[in-house]
DNA sequence: AATGGGACCTGCGCGC
DNA sequence: TGCGCGCAGGTCCCAT
């Protein structure tokens, strides 16, 4: 899924749906998707306790539970959380204390969930740059004008900014007419600025919206995101460009699908 | 130090 | 219809 957009869309539907409910049950279906502890740990730790908080650090979701545990979910690529009835396709799913059920949904297996005594010691975590909303111009041109990668693979890296994946880095740079080639250190100090202020407003339409359902992802009720339909790049190779008409392309960066509009960015 | 490619998985759509 | 291939929202590991 799941970008930051979506992963904040989950965090407020859990909020909503499980704070304060107490996880009564842990059925494991696929039990590589739990990576720490061993599942015996993992749902001993789990059952019986009422979630605290959902804490959302860059595409993690993190739930705090009364016994000041932790279990943090990575939803990578394919991953969802649905709420209500059980599903027969989760790989996990929680049971709680009002008779309805957390379903890990994951059909690529490539998604995580762990249960820690904490979380900032995570190295993934640890390692991760702010969240975009976070910094001002400044730090961002800091940040990015050092580097000699293209501008659009940097913005992926979640060591240098955090939360923003393969969709919102596309928008971002075409709201902000910048070419996804051109070296990170190339931008000059006006488009860095320009490049962050589209970040954090094309992150907030999509939270805004519900996130993108491009494929997999859904929120917690199990329906589709509206931001998908407000994309202005993503998924639109060879479809003429909102803003000149011409058609938008398509190039691998990184080994990563990357649209934009040769005509409206330089 | 930083970059690119492959690996991890499954399922879908496309072309032949 | 059926099959093989490429591709998919993320991140890690390894060789260079």
């Amino acid at each position: 899924m799941p970008e930051l957009p979506e992963v904040e869309t989950v965090r407020r539907g859990l909020e909503k749906s499980i704070l304060n409910k107490k996880i009564t049950e842990v059925i494991i279906k696929r039990k590589n998707v739990v990576k720490e502890p061993g599942v015996g740990q993992f749902k001993k730790g789990l059952i019986g306790k009422k979630v605290k908080g959902i804490i959302r650090r860059a595409k993690l979701i993190i739930i705090k539970l009364e016994n000041n545990k932790y279990l943090i979910i990575h939803l990578r690529i394919a991953g969802w959380l649905e709420y209500g009835k059980q599903m027969e396709k989760a790989r996990v799913v929680f049971k709680l204390s009002n008779e309805k059920y957390l379903n890990y949904m994951d059909q690529r297996l490539l998604g995580e969930l762990r249960l820690r005594n904490s979380y900032e010691d995570l190295n993934f975590i640890k390692t991760l740059g702010p969240e975009p909303f976070d910094i001002n111009s400044k730090q961002f041109q800091e940040i990015i004008t050092k580097r000699k990668t293209n501008i659009k693979t940097l913005l992926l890296n979640q060591k240098v900014i955090a939360g923003i994946g393969n969709i919102y880095a596309q928008e971002a740079l075409f709201l902000s007419g910048i070419d996804p080639q051109r070296p990170a250190y190339s931008l000059s100090n006006k488009e860095a600025g320009s490049l962050l202020k589209k970040i954090i407003l094309v992150l907030k339409e999509g939270i805004k919206y519900g996130g993108s359902s491009v494929d997999t992802y859904r929120n917690i009720e199990g329906s589709k995101g509206g931001m998908e339909k407000r994309l202005k790049v993503y998924g639109r190779e060879n479809e003429p460009c909102f803003s000149c008409g011409k058609a938008i392309a398509k190039i691998a960066l990184a080994g990563r699908g990357t649209c934009f509009c040769a005509y409206c960015q330089k």
